[in-house]
RNA sequence: GGGCUUGUGGCCUAGUCAGGAUAUGGCGUCAGCCUCCUAAGCUGAACAUCGGGGGUUCGAAUCCCCCCAAGCCCGCCA
């Protein structure tokens, strides 16, 4: 209703006033729509704003296409308020199993996040990629779009040569119950300061990269192992986060299907590639200052080699490519998308997110300065039952468990993904437990309260009449629902939908508290339980692009 | 030193890309609301030189310039 509203309304406008941007936004409390092209004018008219806008309402009043949609000019704006039947028909859109979904799209996308290194659990910085790149997909399945999700597999880095070679000569064992992640992160703790105390260690490190670059089977299997071990403990913390990935791409699959050697002839045949000991591009015309390397002395890749290879196999087989990387990806990242583009490549859509650090400082797996997303998860959940016992304890421990697990990871999910990703953020384990207002748990428990009213109601035929402030206030909010979907994806930038979701929880309190329902009667009740069902759905959907569980009971 | 990002009440944050109507919410503080659909809720109060200074404009949190502060990056690491 409101997407067709608004192009409805800026094509009128464009009509009446001949200008080709009309101006036109969301009028906050003032109106749903209204434009401020009127000062526009003033300038080419020399005539006050405020006239000019009276006489744009009084033209497009007078026209019948307009419908239920009343027009009035409020001094310079032009401002235009949905009508009765207009709100009908968004809560009766609103109703719809799927709303918000958009029409389809033909291109088919990869999205790639998270990929952390496999060298140790995902901690409270990594886990805000998942969380943004996780939202982002589901936004982008709604808007209708064929997704796959992807994990970019670092297992043939230095952290995990340390990895592997740890494993093989410091006889650490795993203790009983430990998650693989968090034991290969002890292994490569204990590695790092073996290296620390004796450097000549690195000469082992250095030749074990060496062979795995070869294809030296032993050395590669070596490697495999001990990535395999870490990824299992990770996946189990992502299907945790509810976060899902279609597939894992291994990075050493392109040295192994020759990729990489076919990127480094493509290439050779650049003007601003320079071959001496190594070989590297020129990308100072870019705006570049340093050597962009891509092929060792020794003759082997380098990182930077490996995820042009990846991205250039993303960007044939796919139509959009979006990474999500941590900001000290900035330069890499754009040096990449520099090189694509020279290469006649697809070029990836980037999103960036700022740090995540802790009040003692940033994060470092290696000195085993972390928060991990389990301890997190582990805490959260624990305060969760707390409070499920407190308010429900006819429960049993199977349900409030069952609830726990869902409001904490609406309240871990929630809390990254409020916050636009250009902002840096310190871990705060206050905030982190605070399962009050600007929370996850807060839109579940609107969602219940509303589950729990329609439960008690029964059967009754819908009806759409809306009069009182709340009604009205909560039908023209749920109207916007697919408008922020698609903004979301467009920007790419996913608290958009958490704000919506937010803004839908306290209108429907508010509604909550001033308009009875089970206690109204006649056309007013059925109403009442018609926009209690709309909204119902309307959370559970913008909970599910976030990857919040709908919980009917809490 | 250079580049990128951020700076909004005591704390966190929306709005900044597409400049307009009294700057969004929350936490905390203070004062209220459960004989009433789940109080993980609702209401009210106090709290803001939108980092600072210039400029553009009828109009600037938003655009331009300078400065300050914080984070990140500047490897034949990943």
């Amino acid at each position: 209703m409101f997407q067709e509203r608004y192009r409805q309304i800026e094509r009128m406008l464009r009509e009446c006033t001949d200008e080709e941007d009309v101006l036109l936004t969301t009028g906050g409390d003032h109106a749903d729509l209204a434009s401020t092209v009127a000062f526009k004018l003033a300038k080419k008219q020399r005539r006050p704003p405020h006239q000019i806008a009276g006489d744009i309402a009084g033209r497009l009043a007078a026209d019948p296409d307009l419908g239920d949609i009343q027009v009035e000019a409020q001094g310079p704006y032009v401002n235009f308020r949905f009508g009765p039947s207009l709100l009908a028909e968004a809560v009766r859109e609103a109703l719809e199993p799927g709303y918000g979904e958009l029409p389809g799209h033909p291109e088919r996308v990869v999205l790639e996040h998270t990929s952390a290194n496999p060298n140790g659990p995902l901690h409270v910085g990594h886990i805000r990629n998942t969380v943004i790149g996780d939202s982002l997909a589901r936004a982008f399945r709604k808007a209708g779009y064929p997704l796959e999700v992807q994990y970019y597999l670092n297992d043939m880095g230095r952290q995990v040569a340390i990895v592997a070679w740890g494993l093989d000569h410091l006889g650490i064992a795993r203790e009983e119950g430990e998650k693989e992640d968090h034991y290969v992160a002890r292994v490569y703790i204990a590695a790092n300061q073996r290296i620390q105390e004796n450097p000549a260690i690195t000469e082992e490190i250095d030749h074990l990269m060496q062979g795995v670059e070869r294809g030296d089977p032993e050395t590669a299997g070596t490697f495999r192992a001990a990535v395999s071990l870490c990824v299992e403990g990770i996946r189990a913390t992502l299907a945790a986060l509810n976060a899902h990935h279609d597939r894992f791409v291994w990075e050493s699959d392109f040295i192994r299907i020759g990729d990489v050697d076919r990127v480094i002839e493509q290439v050779r045949r650049l003007p601003q590639t320079h071959e001496d000991e190594t070989l590297w591009i020129d990308l100072s015309e870019e705006g570049f200052e340093k050597k962009y390397i891509l092929r060792r002395s020794d003759g082997t890749s380098v990182y930077s080699t490996r995820d042009l290879a990846y991205h250039t196999w993303k960007g044939r087989n796919y139509d959009r490519v979006i990474d999500v990387l941590g900001a000290d990806h900035k330069l890499i990242g754009a040096q990449l998308q520099a090189t694509l583009g020279l290469l006649g490549e697809r070029v990836p859509e980037i999103v960036y997110f700022e740090f995540v650090s802790l009040p003692e400082g940033s994060m470092s797996t290696r000195a085993g300065k972390f928060v991990s997303a389990d301890d997190l998860v582990e805490e959260v959940t624990a305060k969760a039952f707390e409070e499920v016992t407190a308010r429900r304890p006819e429960l049993s421990i199977e349900e409030r468990h069952a609830i726990a697990e869902s409001v904490a990871i609406a309240a871990i999910r929630y809390d990254i993904v409020k916050v636009s990703p250009e902002k840096s953020t310190v871990f705060n384990w206050i905030e982190a437990l605070n399962f009050e207002r600007q929370s996850g748990p807060y839109i579940q428990y609107a969602h219940a309260r509303a589950c729990s009213i329609l439960e008690k109601a029964g059967e009754f035929e819908r009806a759409y009449r809306y009069e009182t402030e709340h009604e009205v206030a909560l039908a023209r909010h749920l109207a916007l629902f697919p408008a922020v979907v698609e903004r979301t994806v467009a920007e790419l930038r996913p608290h958009h939908l958490a704000a919506f979701a937010r803004e839908l929880a306290d209108l429907f309190n508010a509604f909550y508290h001033y308009n009875p329902v089970l206690k109204s009667e006649g056309e007013t009740q059925i109403s009442r339980l018609t926009l209690v069902d709309a909204v119902r759905n309307t959370l559970q959907e913008s909970l599910e692009t976030l990857g919040i569980d709908a919980l009917r009971s809490m």
